[in-house]
RNA sequence: GUGGCCAUAGCUCAAUGGUAGAGUCCCAGAUUGUGAUUCUGGUUGUUGCGGGUUCGAGUCCCGUUGGUCACCCCA
């Protein structure tokens, strides 16, 4: 049998549903925010995306020739895209501009906990608005967009800095702002080196460990940067439960300019949930100069997400209910009698004309194991046709309670349905 | 790109180098108009794939594919 590619996923109906469950999450609450809708191509050309800053990126993309001797690529993120689709109609629209969409990405790395090789992300951007408000909007927006998921500040936090931090931190001591993306690899990464490699990093920049230490421990009031407007923002939210501030925050690229932001579960299982920041000048880079807009961008992948999401009882409790009403009929019509199969038949069209999910058994089977299929299937109610027609029993499986109904009048009745409100999904926690 | 561990029925897992099994699921019946439990019977495998060692390999060795985890990197 030939297998899936390797960090690439089959989705059987339940994994589906649990996706369409964090889909639908992330598009009511990024709608919630005022944001609209957009896609690009999955497919793009290569120099797209070695326009920018190149390196790791690029030698991790699935690409290849296409038979116009194209060099294309499967998109490994968005961001250019979104950049080009700016530029290309940049006076159409007023700025700020509030967009989302959600879509597959794929990366050529070997594949780990939490990172394979296809996988979905929602990216949401913030265009044309370069003030801490934004910032604090778009922090806002992750928090949201978790705790629609059902998390709650008990299961992930937000962690915000500005890179402008470390940029006064370096004029105030003499350093070129030329090193200063060199010296934030070293922040990036101080959590996960041992302290003595730290150490001998920072030494060519005249810096004692000690020193950033103190540095890093102030409060926000002494960081500076945009952190205490945005602070004040979120706190007028009653979102500052949610977040930390913290100097070792710098993400990895170098095109961030300002606040940056990564989300993380409480327990610290496993890598960012979420993360973004603030990018003023890459919409100007990737258009040549064309347009230059102020933008804050994060994105949030599904990978990570739904491992979380299945790992705390209380969310995987919601996701696994939202998964079983996914596909749940609201009736399954029990056949007693094959003789009725025409009246069964017709009842079936009427129900699903009036927007019921209606199921039925295709062929003769016994009436115990009709009742068996409509418990599995998870159907809200059995609707039994045979000899009373034109009346029929209809059941509901979870009480047992049976009242005898006519036929005709079945679609009318409001309450044939199990999912009540379910098409907008659970609320915010 | 580097390294560790893993791969047996649809699923979860057994099997000193010596006849490939159990539970579960599924199917049928006990029960010809009602879901649970119970009982009875039944289906299910090129042991991921390819070589090698051996009288004999699920088991040992090599390779390969895939999974998983860490490193690298993280858009």
């Amino acid at each position: 049998m030939i297998q899936t590619l390797p960090g690439f996923r089959d989705f059987y109906p339940a994994d589906c549903a649990a996706r369409n469950y964090v889909f639908a999450r992330w598009r009511e609450v990024a709608r919630r925010y005022g944001f609209a809708e957009y896609d690009g191509p999955i497919l793009e050309s290569v120099e797209l995306y070695r326009k920018k800053s190149g390196g790791e990126l690029v030698g991790q993309l699935f690409e290849f020739t296409d038979r116009g001797e194209r060099e294309v690529a499967l998109r490994p993120e968005l961001t250019p895209t979104l950049a080009r689709m700016i530029a290309a109609r940049d006076r159409e629209f007023k700025k700020p501009l509030k967009w989302f969409s959600i879509g597959s990405f794929f990366r050529q790395e070997r594949q780990q906990k939490g990172r394979l090789r296809e996988f979905y992300q929602l990216n949401c951007d913030l265009i044309g608005d370069g003030s801490p408000a934004a910032d604090a909007e778009m922090i806002a927006l992750a928090i949201d967009l978790m705790r629609a998921c059902g998390l709650t500040k008990d299961d992930f936090f937000v962690r915000v800095n500005d890179r402008n931090v470390w940029l006064q931190f370096l004029a105030a001591r003499g350093i070129a702002a030329e090193r200063a993306p060199e010296f934030l690899q070293i922040i990036d990464k101080i959590e996960r080196e041992r302290p003595e490699v730290t150490a001998a990093k920072l030494a060519p920049f005249g810096i004692e460990p000690a020193e950033l230490e103190r540095f890093m421990a102030q409060p926000v009031a002494k960081l500076g940067g945009a952190l205490v407007a945005v602070e004040a923002d979120l706190r007028a939210r009653a979102l500052t439960d949610y977040v930390t501030f913290d100097p070792r925050i710098v993400r990895g690229l170098a095109y961030y300019t300002g606040v940056v932001f990564e989300v993380f579960d409480r327990a610290r299982k496993s890598r960012a949930l979420a993360g973004g920041g603030r990018y003023d000048d890459l919409i100007g880079l990737l258009s040549d100069g064309a347009v230059k807009h102020p933008t804050f961008g994060f994105a949030v992948g599904d990978v990570t997400l739904l491992d979380l999401l299945r790992a705390l009882p209380h969310t995987a409790a919601r996701l696994d209910a939202a998964t079983k009403a996914a596909s749940a009929p609201d009736v399954y019509v029990v056949i007693t009698d094959e003789a009725f199969r025409p009246q069964a038949l017709g009842l079936v069209s009427l129900l699903r004309e009036a927007g019921r999910r209606v199921d039925f058994p295709l062929t003769a089977q016994k009436v115990s194991r009709q009742f068996q299929t409509a418990e599995a299937l998870g159907a809200a109610h059995a609707a039994v046709v045979g000899n009373e027609w034109p009346q029929v029993k209809l059941k509901t499986l979870v009480t047992r309670e049976e009242t005898l109904v006519p036929a005709a009048d079945l679609p009318l009745l409001a309450n044939v349905t199990g999912r009540g409100a379910d098409a907008a999904g659970p609320g915010p926690a």
